[in-house]
DNA sequence: CGGGCGAGGATTGTATAAACTTTCGCCTGT
DNA sequence: ACAGGCGAAAGTTTATACAATCCTCGCCCG
């Protein structure tokens, strides 16, 4: 067989240029900068980004695959629209996954990883100290991106990642109150019960964590008429 | 995905040209026709399925999406290679999910599904009958993906799609004895138990299948010599 | 005779141009 | 005045051409 000078699976994405620009469209929706049904046309991202259609059209696929972009055939793409059934599927996976994954990274973590954690910790604090609220979405989501990270395991941490963009939309589109995204306080309850490597009390936590954030939406089925009449037509 | 706000419900891919790329490259490599580290060819696919490599390229970035082709940077793309790892955590997913994917069909199953499931094992036995291990292979994972559209839940079977993929690969390279790639007996059994809406049982036979197909696997390391020689290399 | 080196060929990455589809404004006919 | 339809413009899809990179193989040097 061949020889392989094999690369390590992935160095993350150093300077490629489409990881730059669906890095840069990710950011953007997952600090809802970009709201749901924005248009995202091929032309305008490209000359953001000095780069050509075919590029864009990469990155832009690849956030099709990942649940975050909806492409219409010779319509173009769009920033995705969670419906509440959407919502009540991520969040149901979220439950089933996550608790799993906390239970791993108590296994693999390493003191160095609990420093991450505790200086994320941190960084989110602050966040919330200065009252960026679209910093604050975006290190909510980041947490619980380095707890999957933190468990070595790299399905579970593909999965997250496309549930965890889907659940900023989806947080954006129906949360009732102008409550904090995430709640600073579950996510220090949740690195000190990994600290104490406490398994069950961290699944308990990190399970009724993602329940108050459910708790916090309101998913009536469709958000207008409009939606409703395009329901009853498709169907 | 989510439901779009003007197509269908269901017009997925019938005379999509980059759709049929796609599923005729993954038939034939869940079918083990193509082998893992198999070259992948644009110009070679793009001349069997008389497309431009335009096309080609959109369908085999959507399948290294899919964890079944890896596409190495300036080298081309080839039939990805799970590692024992891999493995490990492909069924250890399943496990986690493919309990709950049959609690929510028995809830959501209708008459109609329950035929559609016999049918299918009636295929599955004629295959494994006739001796065509092809067959056998790409209905054992089909029916799999089947009960997962029966629970009708699409971010699940977004997910099992992908997890079966590999699993089929993971298959291929790790299987021990020549034992037929996926009981159909435990199909069967697991059917019945959800004809008898016995969600207790119908998860315990699922895990007890998935659990039967791991053990038949012979997940030392490295493979050979040569791969651990590569892993050290890369290390 | 073994190993380094470079030219040639092949393959992928990127950009650009042609073809088709949809959209929206405008116009005509009733 | 308004419904319906025609046509131009914008944007996406597909194909092709060009540039960059990598692999192979033969040659030359030690």
């Amino acid at each position: 067989m061949a020889a392989k000078t094999r690369q390590k699976p992935d160095a993350p994405d150093a300077s490629d240029r489409v990881s730059r620009i669906r890095e840069g469209v990710t950011a953007a929706i997952l600090e809802h900068r970009l709201l749901p049904g924005t248009k995202l046309g091929e032309d305008e991202i490209g000359d953001i980004y000095g780069a050509s259609r075919t590029l864009v059209r990469t990155a832009l696929q690849q956030l099709a695959h990942e649940g975050i972009v909806n492409i219409e055939k010779n319509r173009g793409a769009f920033v995705a629209r969670p419906t509440p059934g959407d919502a009540r599927e991520v969040f149901e996976a979220r439950r089933l996954i996550e608790p799993t994954i906390v239970d791993h990274a108590i296994d693999a973590g390493s003191p160095a990883w609990l420093d991450r954690l505790e200086q994320h910790l941190a960084e989110e604090r602050e966040a919330e100290l200065r009252g960026d609220a679209r910093a604050s979405v975006r290190l909510s989501g980041e947490f619980h991106r380095l707890v999957a990270e933190m468990s070595g395991h790299s399905i579970y941490l593909g999965f997250l990642k496309e549930l965890i963009a889907r659940s900023s939309l989806i947080i954006l589109l129906y949360r009732r109150h102008d409550t904090p995204a995430c709640g600073t306080d579950h996510h220090a309850g949740i690195v000190a019960a990994i600290r104490k490597r406490d398994k069950q009390a961290a699944r308990a936590q990190m399970l009724s964590h993602l329940n108050e954030i459910e708790a916090e939406l309101f998913l009536k089925d469709p958000a207008a008429d409009e939606l409703r009449l395009a329901d009853v037509l498709g169907a």
